[in-house]
RNA sequence: GCGCCCAUAGCUCAGCUGGAUAGAGCAACGGCCUUCUAAGCCGUAGGUCAUACGUUCGAAUCGUAUUGGGCGCGCCA
């Protein structure tokens, strides 16, 4: 409808500017929903941003253009109002039509071909797998799986991503983790290092172990502790305490060190994937750091970037000299141990992923990595890869209130509220909706006894209250003997202030779901939710739809089964279910 | 110190690339169930849009400065 108001002005605006009334078109002719009945359906300010530089008024300048406008038949009236605003009325067929157009297409309405033939990848949580994930990474991933299903639907090819951290020194930290909690199992005393995983699923899966394993390792507890310095709290340093203990457990492991690793990883992962799985977010594919170091891209990237000239030796380190692209300072990608950093194995992945021929990446990222943009982006262009292809969204952390106190969280200390004990607490319609009610930019405070003990007062109820009561609208209706026909709804029967309203939300659907999907903000498609849901329980109360005049009524009916429509695919957009009856 | 994000009603937040009297939920107050689910509807009250300048027909929105909060600034990942 937009498309078709902006054509027509477009020609009107042209004639006035072969005419010499105007001196060029505008950039860009801009047509709003109005936010008042009292102003129309339509309306838009070219008036107000042509007159100045035609140093005319902008009222004289509307009437001139309306003057110039061909006539159409969606339109029923125009009109100045403001300080030069054109306002259009569009006739009742126009507006009406959505109602049998929803209907029509039922589950597919609201698809369309914007994003036709482009390929993105999405890459979103990819927590390190060193423990269950947490209410901070739900936010992420209740963002991205939106997004994802915001841009499919809109005709976007969307592949999601997952980027497992499988390799470092974090790995090591979790196996030497797990190995003494093993120990531990088997009947062993032995000091718990400061730096280790203290979460109780370490001991969930030492024990595991135990059972598989029994004491096959028990033999080196004593050993552990030989010429090893002291731990933190003991007064020493806890990150040479615990590296010290890792090169032990290499030593006397020996390849049964890999063999815990990977009992470990795979507990971990395979956790993670089902968390997700359950909370309806899914991945085409999970990507391995490791596999990056196994296959030598991790060191053929860094090759290749040599040969750029960006890069230099400095205390016998590799550097990158990122300030070229305007980082703020240059960074390392080997080490001076011989092994290359974290950000080597991430260029290599963003490379990766560039050579695999998307037209948009995107990463979804933690806030706390926003200093990270500058060099990724600098890595790609220092490879002749254009940086502007790849989309980088922060989301803000989501701080977790409890009887009115922050609660503090931290993966080592074990010490969190996993996304899992909040997705059982809440439920996974709330946990998904609260997460992208909010700009991912902003920060969010999400209060636990709130969503725990009022239930009521999140909104997702209230959408999903909606579409409940619609349906119980059609049983109750089956049961009168009313048989619902679409082909019998005369829509032009609804004439009510009520009715006017709903059908005029359900128009802007459409509208908002390319808005949201293309700024990447599914909080629109919320809000705009809740509006129709609005709208709806309004019209419940204004007006029966079970009634003797049975024209009337299949035209009541048509109306709020179209509204039951969007409001399904909406939530099936935001991964939220909608329940018959509640 | 430098960089990024944020500041709107008592609380939690919307406000679409500047546009018509700044909106919603919760909390407060007052109405509405012999009738399709009251997890609902209608109404009232509540804001110097952090502050100060500037840009212009017009600013919560753009620019600069200040204040206050979050985060980042490793040869960690």
């Amino acid at each position: 409808m937009k498309e078709k108001l902006q054509n027509l002005l477009n020609q009107s605006l042209s004639a006035l500017v072969v005419n010499g009334t105007i001196n060029s078109l505008p950039a860009k002719i801009r047509i709003d929903h109005t936010k008042d009945q009292k102003h129309g359906d339509y309306a838009t300010n070219v008036a107000l941003i042509l007159a100045k530089q035609n140093k005319c008024s902008p009222k004289e300048l509307a009437k001139i253009i309306i003057e110039q406008l061909d006539e159409s038949e969606f339109i029923e009236k125009m009109e100045i109002a403001g300080p030069g605003f054109i306002n259009f009325f569009l006739s009742e067929e126009t507006n009406t039509a959505v109602v049998n157009e929803i209907i029509s297409q039922g589950n597919s309405y609201g698809s369309s071909s914007v994003g036709e033939g482009q390929r993105v990848l999405l890459e979103f949580v990819s927590a390190n797998p060193t423990g269950p994930l947490h209410v901070g990474h739900g936010r992420g991933a209740a963002y991205g799986a939106s997004i994802s299903n915001l841009l499919r639907t809109i005709g976007f090819e969307v592949d999601n991503e997952y980027y497992v951290n499988d390799a470092g020194r974090q790995m090591d930290i979790l196996t030497v983790s797990i190995f003494f909690r093993y120990l531990e199992i088997i009947g062993e005393k032995l000091r718990f290092p400061d730096n280790a995983y203290q979460g109780d699923y370490i001991k969930v899966i030492a024990k595991s172990i135990a059972l598989k394993y029994e004491k096959k390792w028990q033999k080196f507890a004593s050993a552990m502790f030989e010429n090893i310095c002291k731990d933190g709290s003991e007064g020493g340093n806890k990150e040479q305490h615990i590296d010290e203990l890792i090169g032990k457990a290499k030593t006397v492991l020996g390849v049964d060190f890999k063999t815990i690793f990977h009992i470990g990883i795979n507990s971990i992962l395979s956790g993670i994937k089902d968390d997700l799985a359950d909370f309806g977010v899914n991945y085409e594919k999970w990507f391995s750091e490791q596999s990056l170091i196994d296959n030598g891209l991790a060191k053929s990237t860094v090759e290749a970037l040599q040969k750029t000239g960006h890069v230099y030796k400095k205390d016998k380190a590799l550097w990158f000299k990122t300030t070229d692209f305007g980082d703020e300072k240059d960074r390392v990608v080997v080490r001076d141990n011989n092994l290359h950093t974290y950000f080597a194995s991430d260029i290599a992945y963003h490379l990766e992923k560039f050579e695999r021929g998307y037209d948009k990446i995107i990463n979804i990222w933690g806030a706390d990595h926003h200093g990270y943009i500058a060099r990724v982006k600098a890595s790609i262009a220092a490879l002749n890869h254009d940086p502007n292809k790849l989309v980088i969204l922060l989301v803000q952390f989501a701080n977790l209130y409890r009887s009115g106190k922050k609660v503090q969280m931290s993966t080592r200390s074990g010490s969190f509220v996993t996304l899992e004990e909040l997705r059982n607490e809440v439920g996974n319609d709330a946990a998904r909706f609260f997460y992208i009610l909010r700009k991912s930019e902003q920060h969010m405070d999400f209060d636990l006894d709130l969503a725990k003990s009022k239930t009521n007062e999140n909104p997702v109820f209230y959408i999903q209250y909606a579409h409940a009561r619609i349906c119980s609208v059609f049983r109750q209706a089956e049961e009168k003997g009313l048989q619902f026909d679409v082909k019998k709804a005369n829509i032009t029967l609804l004439v009510e202030d009520s009715e006017k309203a709903l059908i005029k939300e359900l128009n802007r659907y459409k509208g908002v779901l390319e808005s949201s999907a293309l700024q990447y903000e599914p909080h629109q498609l919320a809000y705009y939710l809740r509006e129709l849901a609005n709208n709806f329980h309004s019209y419940y109360n204004a007006c029966p739809f079970l009634l003797d005049d049975v024209a009337l009524s299949q035209a009541r009916l048509a109306l709020i089964f179209a509204t039951k429509q969007v409001l399904v695919n909406g939530l099936i957009i935001l991964g939220v279910s909608a329940p018959d009856s509640m």
